[in-house]
RNA sequence: AGUCCCUUAGCUCAGUUGGUUAGAGCGCUACACUGAUAAUGUAGAGGUCCGCAGUUCAAAUCUGCGAGGGACUACCA
């Protein structure tokens, strides 16, 4: 016997990670765990690609732990895993942080800085963390293919993009169209919302409003001379009205009343609730004093008089004259100008009804879209649709009187200005026209461009669009295929989200990204998209040939080569392409579109982008199903992010889920469940926290404590617990057996002794174990780890360590190297070995470490670690429920026992005599009789007899069983419960003897079986009893002089026990003793000086008169105390 | 504003198809057990199962309304 079981000094879980780590590198495990496995059985699984320029957080540690669970486990399944890692690198977080690096604004990209320069620094910054993130890959223990990444900036990756966007657009899918955005007149731009958000660009002014008037068309609700009223502090775009929005639940009120400006009688309509808003100062309620009929312009008062109620529904459709018929929308103009409702209207301020003008609003045009009206678009000379103002901040021709004015005074130059604003010249011409009911001045707050400090307006601008509207109905058929955890993100979250979804807005204008491959003519008559490098160099040869460009950007570019070399002879980003001019099949230039692609097209392209197909790699995608993932899991933040757009695009080029199974995991919070975030200071440093606890602690807390798609209340301690009671636990039972079995020198090479000749304890918790095998594979069949690890530790510490071990230590330590003994050893080995194997995907260090530190000795595996095993195979008939239903009545009985003892004061060192438990089936006789030396041996009591109720001195307790008579006479339930209730003893066995009971309620008849009842003993008339449930233990608690006796001499192997261990004396140490004599305990060390010499390994034990040595005093019992003298032999 | 999720002991969480007295761990108190234990056992204290209404013989569980918390979207992640 030369290997031995590792016996480690302490658990260390920190340490334990860095040794496996260590191995692992040395060993090539990871690549191991791949390469060994079927090339014929992949299981794929997509990486979300992190972004490499933010620092990553202990979420991260999160979201990849249950990555890799699945990864691991499916490996032990037999699967070949590839995991490649990948890098977002585009996007406006990236540009930010070079704008802040460089001390740049959006603005002086393309002036004071080239954008090439730009780009380089974006590429530069973007993978400034990739060494931290690397680490934390490592130290966690995730494992992804670090070395091949996929980096969304790379030329093939952006082939792929374009590839897919291609066949997008070959299908009709892509249009051009636009959105609001803000937008600066002055410098000619858009801005981002981010930019609108910066400190300052909020600025207070005074602005002249209108409450305007807009006549309805009379119907059979509304009177003649109606007028709907609607505020605006924007009066420069009433004439770009196209629809009124009320609310469908707000209350609206006809007012009979005249307009203050021209005496015009006139009804208007408003909310009920801003009646006093409106109608106020000159204006006053009609009364007895003042009439309606008295009114005549020039009168200090206005009499007004409400005439009728209506909800903000009943107006929904009621059609209105145009306020200012400068022009008309050129698409669909008969569905302009109706009153539509939206659930944003309040009657806050102004009338509760909105003026709509979809070309100047982001609600306007959601609003006016869902509704069908049009947007104030009239064609412009090249008979493109324009608003009625110019990108300049002009209005355009059509607006007559107005037409090249600027709509706002803040354009001019300075000195230009008009005296009088377009506001204020719209608000005269509605006064005198009797469409304005009033003109006021208003402060408030408005955003201004950061740049040229000049108010913003809201402008369509061109974007570029997929069609989600045509396919969502498909992309939710397709939804339905695929598995959700939890399902309600699924079906719930992302399938409602599904089915509202807009078109998707691709456009983007930022510099660092993948450009939108499409080249269009000035007029927007002709257009290509590009999908291939090899394409855009053929066109781009057209173009040189039609004189258009001098030479060939792409010429040195080789088509076919997939030399990484050959795909840095160019760049497709933005600084480079934007040069190429190509040629229209009418040979008309072609320039590109200005914008960039949303990021998110980006990563949702990651299936076959990160392998370059079509380009290469088509076999893999198109069939072995590796475009197609069998496995993701992000942070449900992703919904309408990465898994959307990752089903966005498969669904449409591929009619297909981009993912079979997906997790969405929650958010981890801090222990009070608040976010995390630098601002508060409460953030988990990751490295440090994997660094104190480990990643196994770390990652068994974050799985077990809370199911994954729950949010995380991060709480140290809760680390802690996990490190002390499952680490803790499954370390000392390892370190058990370790200690005995390199005593005795097993090393599993005996022939396995079969189940049936090993004891029933040892037959049970292989049952357990099997149990939990079986459990344990279909918690991670069904993407539930947390399942999985609460089972695994509910075991460890429940079954294996308390139970088992507690109750076979003596199997290990005591006696001859038995068969008994081997039993036990190769069971206790089983467990250990198996535990190791089923937790790892979880615990993957700990594991490791676990499985070899068995496996050096046993090397019952060839296999150097746990992740290159399989998973353990059920087998099916080492489980057996009975037995487990046995033992669990055992633990029970035991438990009822102690507690017992514990009410009386009696010590369980201290034997008793007997117990007693009633039985009222013959099963229940049967299990309890072949778990008695067990229950026995752990209460410490030396009989157990079962009394039969044949004297009738049980007394019975019964139940009705709710269930099976709920089901036969639900509506009778109380009346049987009141019967029962009052039933006697008699009555109860009245009840066995005629099988069950017949009656009448309510003139129903009632008949009820014995099944319908439970019924269980309450009490044993005389004796000490415990019940719970069904079952009652009584206990005889006389102790006898010999028992007395016995007591005191475990009372003294307890203390020598404790001795030989504080001496530091090895537990295959033999002793001699000497114990001072004493007529109290002398009688008691003499009839079990058997017993306790063995217990102690002592080879002798003198009772002596004066004892010798270093003695050692304690108190036995109460009152009496004894000292001795323990020696090496 | 919309969509979705969550709410059970001081804390973290279980709670099967509705069914008997709603559980576990941590923490607290006391006592015990232990030649594996950083463990463990027993007992005690601790509950308006977020609220209201409904369905039902029976609701933590199903339905509706509401409250509180959270996430996402409201255009350049």
């Amino acid at each position: 016997m030369s290997v031995k079981y590792r016996e480690h000094k302490g658990l260390n879980l920190p340490n334990v990670a860095k040794e496996v780590l260590e191995k692992w590198k040395l060993e090539n495990t990871f690549e191991e765990s791949v390469n060994t496995r079927d090339e014929n059985k992949p299981f794929v699984f997509f990486e979300g690609p992190p972004s490499a320029n933010g620092m990553p957080g202990i979420h991260h540690v999160m979201g990849r732990a249950i990555k890799d669970i699945f990864c691991r486990y499916k490996t032990l399944k037999g699967y070949r895993v590839e995991r490649k890692a990948g890098w977002d690198t585009h996007g406006l977080p990236v540009e930010l942080s070079v704008e802040k690096e460089l001390g740049i604004t959006k603005e002086d990209i393309g002036s004071k800085i080239t954008i090439e320069e730009y780009n380089a620094a974006c590429k530069k910054t973007v993978m400034k963390y990739t060494d931290v993130w690397n680490k934390l890959t490592e130290d966690m223990g995730y494992w992804v293919d670090m070395s091949d990444p996929y980096i969304t900036y790379e030329n093939k990756y952006i082939e792929s993009v374009w590839w897919l966007l291609k066949e997008i657009y070959n299908k009709d899918l892509m249009y051009k169209g636009y959105t609001i955005q803000p937008y600066s007149p002055k410098a000619g731009t858009g801005l981002s919302s981010h930019e609108i958000n910066q400190p300052g660009c909020y600025q207070d002014v005074t602005d002249t409003t209108v409450v305007a008037q807009f006549k309805a068309n009379t119907n059979d609700v509304l009177p003649e001379n109606t007028y709907f009223l609607a505020w605006t502090t924007t009066p420069w775009t009433l004439p770009s009205n196209t629809a009124l929005c009320v609310g469908p639940k707000i209350e609206y009120v006809l007012v009979k009343t005249f307009n203050q400006y021209t005496g015009d009688s006139v009804n208007l309509v408003l909310a009920k609730a801003l009646i006093g808003k409106q109608l106020s100062g000159k204006y006053v309620l009609a009364n007895e004093d003042l009439t309606i009929e008295d009114f005549s312009l020039g009168d200090k008062k206005i009499p007004y008089a409400v005439e009728k109620e209506f909800l903000g529904s009943d107006l929904v459709g009621v059609t209105y004259e145009q306020l200012l018929p400068y022009a008309l929308p050129h698409e669909n103009p008969e569905k302009a100008f109706q009153v539509i409702s939206g659930n944003f209207v309040t009657t806050e301020d102004g009338t509760g009804i909105v003026h709509i003008a979809p070309t100047f609003g982001q609600d306007d045009a959601q609003v006016a879209k869902d509704f069908g009206i049009p947007p104030m678009l009239v064609l412009d000379e090249n008979e493109n649709p324009v608003p009625l103002i110019n990108l300049q901040g002009k209005f355009r021709p059509e607006m007559d009187e107005f037409a090249g004015l600027y709509v706002k005074n803040e354009y001019y130059k300075d000195g230009d200005a008009p005296d009088k604003s377009v506001d204020v010249l719209i608000a005269i011409k509605l006064k005198e026209e009797n469409k304005a009911f009033k003109v006021e001045k208003y402060v408030h707050s408005y955003p201004h461009c950061w740049r040229t400090d000049k108010p913003i307006l809201y402008y369509p601008l061109d974007s570029w669009f997929i069609k989600i509207s045509e396919v969502k109905s498909r992309m939710a058929e397709i939804n339905k295929t695929i598995n959700w955890k939890p399902k309600a993100t699924g079906e719930g979250r992302f399938g409602n989200w599904l089915e509202g979804a807009n078109d998707w807005n691709l456009s983007r204008s930022r510099f660092w990204g993948i450009p939108i491959p499409i080249w269009r003519t000035e007029d927007g008559t002709e257009q290509i998209c590009i999908g291939s490098a090899e394409e855009l160099k053929n066109e781009c040869q057209k173009a040189v040939e039609a004189g258009l460009m001098d030479n060939n950007p792409l010429a040195s570019f080789e088509v076919g080569n997939m030399d990484k070399s050959n795909y840095e002879t160019f760049d497709f980003h933005k600084n480079y392409v934007d040069a190429i001019i190509l040629v229209s099949p009418n040979g008309k230039p072609m320039k590109r579109e200005a914008d960039l692609i949303d990021v998110w097209f980006d990563s949702g392209s990651m299936p076959i982008a990160q392998r370059h197909y079509p380009f290469e790699n088509q076999e893999l995608v198109d069939n072995k199903g590796f475009g197609q993932a069998d496995f993701i899991a992000e942070g449900v933040d992703q919904t309408r992010g990465w898994f959307y757009t990752l089903h966005a695009i498969a669904s449409i080029v591929f009619d297909r889920p981009a993912y079979k199974n997906v997790i969405s995991n929650g958010l981890v919070l801090d222990k009070n469940g608040v976010k995390m975030s630098k601002r508060l200071g409460n953030a988990v440093e990751p490295f440090e926290n994997l660094s104190t606890y480990g990643a196994d602690a770390t990652r068994w807390y974050m799985i077990t404590n809370a199911q994954p798609w729950d949010n995380l209340k991060f709480d140290l301690d809760g680390i802690t617990e996990v490190q002390r009671k499952f680490f803790g636990t499954l370390y000392n039972t390892y370190g058990f057996f370790a200690l005995y079995a390199n005593v005795d020198g097993f090393s599993y090479s005996e022939e396995e002794v079969p189940l049936n000749k090993r004891p029933e304890i040892d037959r049970w918790v292989i049952s357990k174990l099997n149990s939990l095998i079986q459990d344990v594979e279909e918690a991670y069949e069904i993407y539930e780890p947390t399942k999985a690890g609460r089972l695994i530790q509910g075991f460890v510490t429940d079954q294996m360590s308390n139970w088992y071990v507690r109750l076979c230590r003596r199997r290990f330590w005591r006696g001859d190297y038995t068969e008994d003994k081997i039993a036990a050893y190769q069971t206790l080995y089983t467990c250990l070995e198996t535990v190791s194997i089923l937790s790892s995907p979880i615990a993957p260090f700990y594991a490791d470490q676990l499985f070899n530190d068995l496996n050096q000795v046993s090397k019952r595996h060839s296999e150097k670690s746990v992740h290159l095993t399989n998973f353990p195979i059920v087998d099916k008939n080492a489980i057996d429920k009975d037995l487990e239903e046995r033992m669990s009545i055992a633990q029970k009985v035991s438990s009822m026992v102690l507690s017992l003892r514990k009410k009386e004061n009696i010590k369980v060192r201290q034997p008793l005599q007997k117990i007693m438990v009633p039985v009222l089936d013959q099963d229940f006789a049967r299990r309890i009789e072949a778990v008695k030396d067990l229950i026995l041996s752990e209460v410490n009591v030396k009989e157990l007899e079962l009394l039969e109720d044949t004297a009738g001195v049980l007394v019975k307790k019964i139940k009705p069983n709710f269930k099976t008579i709920g089901k036969k006479y639900g509506k009778h339930m109380k009346a049987i419960i009141a019967i029962t209730n009052q039933w006697s003893q008699d009555d109860i066995i009245l009840l066995d003897k005629n099988n069950g009971w017949t009656g009448e309620i309510e003139g129903d008849p009632i008949a009820l079986e014995m099944e319908d009842f439970e019924i269980s003993t309450d009490d044993i008339p005389g004796w000490l009893v415990a019940t719970e449930g069904n079952y009652t233990v009584a206990l005889d608690e006389t102790i006898s002089s010999a028992l007395k006796n016995e007591g005191i001499a475990r009372e003294f192997v307890n203390r020598i026990q404790n001795l030989r261990k504080e001496s530091g004396l090895e537990v295959t140490d033999r002793i001699q003793l000497q114990i001072k004599s004493d007529d109290k305990i002398n009688l008691a060390i003499n009839d079990n000086l058997n017993y306790i010499c063995s217990e102690t390994l002592a080879n002798s034990l003198d009772l002596v008169e004066k004892i010798q040595g270093e003695k050692v005093v304690f108190e036995v019992e109460n009152g009496v105390s004894a000292e001795l003298v323990l020696s090496k032999v």
